[in-house]
DNA sequence: AGCACGATCTGA
DNA sequence: CAGATCGTGCTA
């Protein structure tokens, strides 16, 4: 395994957000491997983004988002759902990518609720994601590039024509710019259905 | 100290 | 399309 380094990170997070896709999400919990290949990410571009948590300053919550690049920001939300960011750019620039969605890959049977139900067994929304692969906010600040507990790592490149952009989701409280702004990205059907690596046996 | 609301999901 | 459900941030 190849574990993407922080040098992966701290760059251009649009850029960053793109290149996400493809890659292997993995957890390790209780022993098991749990990991899937990441389909769809949206990027918050910090001071610069009405619909970031980093668009007023920082706060109690958001302050893993001014730290080091390759952390993982967690947070609470709607009273009961964790979502997963990663942490890029430089230090005090606060941007971050929403991880929405992966493709099952390892430990199936040992993720809670998302087998799917449709048969294509897509982990498809970033709460859900988070429960499937036990991430809750005690991994809030965890350095993704350590290679323990939760880490990314390498996979090929998506090619260009397979990423699709569009509008971020649940940002109605953002400015209009920032919500018509493409910086949603995610693997086309096609894809995620004839590319990505084969499953693991179903349990 | 009080209050309004959210980077969501589920089931009707 | 409403309800669940509570931490967070803003106002005072």
């Amino acid at each position: 395994m190849n574990i993407l380094k922080h040098h992966f990170y701290a760059r251009d997070t649009l850029m960053i957000a793109g290149e996400l896709l493809g890659k292997k999400l993995v957890r390790k919990y209780r022993g098991n491997i749990l990991s899937g290949l990441i389909c769809e990410t949206e990027a918050y571009l910090g001071p610069n983004d009405s619909a970031s948590h980093a668009f007023r300053g920082k706060t109690a919550r958001n302050t893993v988002m001014f730290g080091r690049a390759g952390r993982a920001y967690i947070y609470f939300v709607y009273g009961m759902h964790y979502l997963l960011n990663i942490v890029t750019e430089e230090e005090e620039n606060p941007c971050a990518i929403l991880i929405r969605a992966i493709v099952p890959l390892d430990g199936l049977k040992h993720m809670q609720r998302y087998r799917g139900r449709t048969g294509k067994e897509l982990t498809d929304g970033p709460a859900k994601l988070c429960q499937a692969l036990a991430v809750n906010k005690s991994l809030n600040g965890w350095d993704l590039t350590a290679g323990q507990k939760l880490w990314v790592e390498a996979q090929p490149t998506i090619p260009e024509r397979f990423i699709k952009k569009g509008r971020r989701i649940g940002i109605d409280y953002a400015e209009p710019v920032d919500r018509r702004a493409a910086r949603r990205f995610w693997a086309d059907e096609m894809y995620i259905r004839d590319m990505m690596p084969k499953r693991a046996k179903r349990a």
